[in-house]
DNA sequence: ATAAATAAGTTTATATTATAAACTACATTA
DNA sequence: TAATGTAGTTTATAATATAAACTTATTTAT
């Protein structure tokens, strides 16, 4: 029998994971302020918030302001209740 | 500015993270132990005990026991350290 | 008016990584 | 001596992460 649970690897990306640890402390995120915080490239950034929204981790809403296009991403409580699992999952494996 | 630090990729896998905390709390352990307590395939297993060598966070004896091969592991203080600072370094992703 | 630059992303191609299947070597048992 | 088990290693494949190239539209300069 194995000390060790799963990982959820949708979770343990270091990308997804900085994703997920931002949007848990605010209401919601634009692309742009995400990009930033994680320093992330624009197109790796699309594809992870893309899979994490076909995991309905996050939600995302398109629209636009000034003319440009605007992505705004917000947490959902099913990836609040993912992310919690894992770090409580992640726990035995950091004694 | 970025809020998060890089993880190291080598000890941010799943089994490489399991491997390191088993050895984290024993003196050394077999490869047979080590394949049990992360339930891992013994092909995946080598690889990654492999890697963790080549990286210096582990150091791998191999001699006999029985007639039969046997191959013990060990972290190095180089490995603490590297466990600790990803250790350190992941917190911020969980606030 | 049109060419160049900027903004905000998306799509696609590539490099890296994880993983298991297949294999090796040797010993034991039927 | 043929089959089975033990302890791994090597290699092939599947999955993943990442950046480069691209799209669409806007603003600015010529």
């Amino acid at each position: 029998m194995s000390d060790f649970k799963p990982l959820d690897p949708l979770l343990h990306s270091q990308l997804r994971l900085a994703i997920m640890s931002l949007l848990l402390s605010v209401k919601s995120a634009e692309f742009t302020f995400i990009k930033e915080k994680t320093e992330a490239t624009a197109g790796n950034l699309s594809v992870q918030l893309d899979k994490l929204s076909s995991a309905g981790y996050i939600e995302i809403e398109k629209s636009f302001r000034d003319k440009k296009p605007l992505t705004t991403c917000k947490i959902t409580k099913k990836g609040v209740s993912a992310f919690e699992a894992y770090v409580s999952a992640l726990k035995d494996y950091l004694n």
